[in-house]
DNA sequence: CTGCGGTCCTGAAGGC
DNA sequence: TGCCTTCAGGACCGCA
């Protein structure tokens, strides 16, 4: 699903393609999808992007008028880029949910350039939104990669709360941009078992769980997201990540961890399925 | 404050 | 084979 090193995936693929394009035209086939007025969106360029935690944001203009479209790829979001017509539509085939001949029958969204290029949202689950605004709609925690995620606000700003801190690292008012994966994934490369309480953990374990976040959150950057077999998410030109092949934790119950060899746990902490290691996770 | 369950949605997987 | 049920999951909402 959609992280933050997924959706930054994205964005540095978007930017290289999309800034300083013209829509021309947008085709909304799910409707309650998109907040905003559509037609607001034409002569609108691309001036920037911009992400925070998972929402992707380009930064538009229209005469002298800057306003923001943000989107939220949820569980099942795709964006791909077409850089002409004819290598986006496949009339005479039924596109499979998976598929990544455009449009596909998932397609919620298309995005039309004055170059004749364009843009697709496809999203299975219809849990995926995009916002046109005024402002972009950025969640309020602490992006990974930004500057204020620092040492210093994990060691202070963490809630003082029993609540498990698997819970709190999937809170994007707290830490924004980490999901299910990265969150099992980190809570392992730190150490920690994902229902510690998170007013139990020492200083030093907090100053582990930042390292093992940024450490975690760059590699699945490095890899350009996860692609596994049941997840949807591909690059803009329908190419996978390959974090998948270095998973830690994340759907890997039953196999050897690979640090000590025992056997990966899964288990369910608030709803969410959860994967750790029960002998070098304390 | 906290957690829980329901909601959105669809296809895959499991049961018989 | 095929029908029916259950499940997964990010974020939000109402409720106890």
């Amino acid at each position: 699903m959609p992280e933050l090193p997924e959706v930054e995936t994205i964005r540095l693929f978007l930017h290289q393609h999309l800034i300083g394009k013209e829509i021309i035209k947008t085709d909304i086939s799910v409707p309650k999808m998109f907040h905003g007025v559509p037609s607001e969106l034409k002569n609108a360029v691309v001036k920037n992007t911009d992400r925070k935690g998972k929402v992707l944001t380009f930064v538009l203009q229209k005469q002298s008028r800057t306003s923001y479209l943000s989107f939220h790829l949820k569980l099942s979001g795709q964006i791909l880029f077409a850089s002409d017509h004819t290598q986006a539509v496949f009339p005479n085939k039924i596109p499979l949910a998976n598929s990544h001949e455009l449009p596909a029958k998932t397609t919620r969204m298309i995005f039309h350039f004055t170059d004749g290029s364009l843009l697709f949202f496809n999203d299975l689950r219809k849990f995926g939104w995009a916002k046109l605004s005024d402002k972009p709609e950025h969640p309020t925690g602490v992006d990974v990669l930004s500057a204020d995620f620092t040492e210093e606000y994990i060691l202070n700003k963490l809630p003082d709360t029993k609540r498990p801190i698997k819970t709190v690292l999937l809170d994007q008012t707290i830490i924004a941009g980490v999901g299910n994966i990265y969150a099992n994934d980190s809570l392992w490369e730190a150490g920690i078992h994902p229902e510690r309480p998170t007013n139990s953990l020492s200083e030093a374990e907090r100053k582990c769980l930042y390292l093992a976040i940024k450490k975690i959150i760059a590699e699945g950057l490095k890899y350009k997201g996860s692609s596994a077999k049941d997840e949807l998410y591909v690059l803009p030109d329908s190419s996978p990540g390959t974090y998948q092949n270095h998973f830690k934790t994340y759907h890997q119950h039953g196999q050897k961890c690979i640090r000590c060899g025992s056997i990966i746990q899964r288990t369910k902490i608030g709803g969410r399925g959860t994967f750790f290691c029960p002998v070098c996770q304390l």
